[in-house]
DNA sequence: AGCACGCCGACT
DNA sequence: GTCGGCGTGCTC
């Protein structure tokens, strides 16, 4: 009697067994619906056995084998095992987060034809340059598996190495895996790849999309008729069969990471995958990761560099550092940079003011008796939304009305402290009464359509002064746009995060990148109180290669990753003192002394300490090889499940942490 | 993760 | 006397 070993998804590192008459290997990989508990369930059969190591009698039966859509493919489950391995997250959960939602249901709804797409214009193809058709060359498609990363600065023309290639895996009858940071995957992305590839199938897999275009662009992809898979972090696990090379765009961009249940990083499983299909692979940024920096560096990655704009007219920004400790401040904005602006409205060009702080003030507070207005769940302060009367938290999503007087004495004289961009805009707006000013952030844009609608508005001329967050910082080109102002980017250069210089430096580079095109140059003024960091010396050069040397030395130094590498056990519950206890009782378990080529530091609260009333510790573990850590990571999982945990504590492990 | 069973407090 | 709290244990 045949018997499936099923993978469910649940936060389980096992697998189920069920007895089932007319099943034969060849029904690996398809979906199954099984008896669970007392209910039922859907979940993904990973062999099929003679004999179970269960006993017989307690052998359920399966209650159907679901044969559409075919069964997932054996590259697609060598994929899934190595995330779960790596990451330490059950196969299960893996295999199922990579399926639609409506192949999780159990009685999946009627399927609608969607309506098609309208085909876009069709495109044609520019000339390269020498150094595109260069790095081009580097790349051999047809070649097994090759890493590559493009480096190129901002309007180099990276798209243009991605589409030249593109075609030519789809001449050679591939498919094509275009990975997208969240942002970036717009309808005008989208429509600039179709309208290259005319005849061509491209769909896009994206979390704003409708349950039933991801299904049907899913089923697409997996049946092999769509040539072109277009998707954010989610859509590498996509099943391809034909699949012949994947290119990650933005590949520094955090948005890669996923934050919560498996946290992966979708361009590190991107190379994997194209090793085991041996496959190229291609990751391109402006600003790499120090991560993919140093594998460039380290020969494990071939490096493209793209040094030169696309339009020799358009020259980088000049990158000037306004020193605000000796200048006079008007509501955090300096005369010259006011005087900058001045300057373009009288030219009828367009300035961003860039502040990554959303909001009108990030607090409010009493002078007199030092109350500050800090959310009751977490260790943050409520931040003032002045346009809609509210006090919230950006952390939790905890709202308020605004007090009259001050909560704890009574005094009515209670201040907002700080800026945000509503403040900005606002003050703006009275200096510059005739100017049209907009407002980007995650407030005033809030859905794909909007940020759309937004884009579209700022192309058609219709705003002099933008002000906005990283939100307008990422890949658009604004023709007008020739002045970027960026204040208090530097909060964070001298804090404990090492990481913090080099997002910030991505940031500088990709917001001054959008200063500037063609006929007109950009100018990109950065107020800071640090003038002297090195820092802004290599952004005002456009020296990404010097920034990054330095970077990874210090890091080498300091014996942080890329030459370390970290897993981190985050525990939360409604007191501090559980996760602590938790996490010290984690790192004593036996199984940490048995492998000591790996570190634990002592357990620590998390920086946000307290988010949406839990507490949150974290414990640090560390090696200096991966596969010392790789073969820690199971075995300290297992032992950690054995844990008996304090009331309401939730655990997880992270592999590669982003933030710490 | 769900979802049961299972023993101790305030209520129709 | 019950309804219900969530602590603990299991799911092939």
């Amino acid at each position: 009697m045949p018997v499936l070993r099923v993978a469910l998804d649940l936060p389980l590192h096992r697998l189920f067994d069920y007895r089932a008459d007319d099943a034969t290997p060849a029904d690996v990989g398809l979906r199954v619906r099984v008896p669970f508990g007392r209910g039922e369930r859907i979940g993904v059969i990973v062999a099929v056995v003679e004999q179970s190591e269960w006993p017989a009698g307690q052998l359920k039966t399966a209650r159907e084998i679901l044969r559409d859509p075919g069964p997932l493919p054996d590259d697609f489950f060598a994929l899934c095992e190595f995330a779960s391995t790596y990451y330490q997250a059950p196969l299960g959960e893996v295999l199922l987060q990579a399926l639609p939602a409506g192949l999780k249901r159990l009685s999946p709804p009627e399927r609608r034809a969607g309506r098609p797409r309208k085909p876009p214009p069709a495109l044609p193809e520019p000339a390269l340059t020498e150094e595109q058709a260069a790095a081009i060359g580097q790349v051999d498609i047809d070649g097994g598996y090759s890493a590559h990363l493009l480096f190129g600065v901002t309007g180099s023309g990276k798209t243009e190495v991605y589409l030249r290639l593109i075609d030519q895996a789809l001449q050679l009858g591939r498919q094509v895996l275009l990975l997208v940071p969240e942002i970036n995957l717009t309808p005008q992305l989208e429509d600039r790849v179709r309208g290259r590839f005319p005849d061509r199938c491209v769909v896009s897999l994206h979390s704003e999309l409708a349950e039933a275009a991801r299904e049907r662009n899913w089923r697409s992809a997996f049946a092999g008729e769509a040539d072109l898979v277009l998707g954010t972090r989610l859509s590498v696990f996509t099943p391809l069969p034909r699949l012949g090379l994947i290119i990650v765009d933005e590949e520094h961009d955090p948005s890669f990471k996923q934050q919560d249940g498996m946290r992966y990083s979708a361009r590190d499983v991107a190379v994997v995958r194209a090793r085991q299909l041996a496959v190229p692979v291609l990751l391109g940024s402006a600003t790499p990761s120090l991560e993919s920096w140093a594998n460039a560096q380290g020969g494990r990655y071939k490096l493209l560099t793209l040094k030169e704009r696309a339009n020799p007219a358009a020259r980088l920004p000049a990158v000037h550092v306004l020193d605000t400790r000796r200048l006079t401040l008007k509501e955090g904005i300096s005369e010259p940079l006011l005087a900058a602006i001045r300057e373009r409205l009288a030219r009828g060009e367009q300035s961003l003011v860039f502040l990554n702080r959303r909001g009108y003030a990030p607090v409010l507070a009493c002078p007199a008796c030092g109350w500050v207005s800090r959310c009751q769940r977490c260790a943050a302060n409520l931040v003032l939304h002045l346009a809609d009367r509210r006090l919230r938290c950006h952390h939790c999503g905890f709202e308020n009305g605004i007090p009259r007087a001050c909560p704890t004495c009574g005094n009515q004289d209670i201040h907002p402290y700080g800026r945000g961009t509503q403040r900005v805009e606002e003050w703006l707006q009275g200096e510059f009464p005739d100017a049209r000013i907009l407002r980007v952030d995650r407030d005033s844009v809030k859905s794909r359509t909007q940020w759309e609608t937004m884009l579209e508005r700022i192309h058609g001329g219709e705003a002099d002064i933008l002000v906005g967050t990283q939100m307008l910082a990422k890949g658009h080109d604004f023709p007008k746009l020739t002045l970027v102002g960026v204040l208090g980017a530097d909060a964070a250069l001298y804090a404990a995060d090492w990481r913090a210089p080099e997002r910030l430096f991505a940031q500088l580079m990709q917001v001054a990148g959008r200063a500037g095109r063609a006929e007109l140059r950009g100018e990109v003024l950065v107020q800071t109180q640090y003038p002297d960091h090195p820092l802004f010396a290599a952004v005002a050069s456009h020296d990404y290669p010097g920034f990054a040397a330095t970077q990874l030395q210090e890091r080498e130094q300091a014996g942080f990753p890329p030459y370390a590498f970290q897993a981190v056990l985050r525990a939360e519950a409604p007191a501090m003192a559980d996760a602590v206890a938790f996490l010290e009782l984690a790192a004593a378990l036996p199984v940490v002394k048995a492998h000591d080529q790996v570190m634990l530091y002592d357990p620590v609260p998390m920086k946000m300490a307290r988010l949406a009333n839990l507490e949150r510790g974290q414990l640090l573990a560390e090696a200096f090889s991966r596969p010392a850590l790789q073969a820690f990571l199971p075995r300290w999982r297992e032992a950690i499940e054995g844990l008996k945990t304090a009331n309401k504590l939730r655990w997880h492990l992270e592999v590669d942490p982003l933030e710490l």
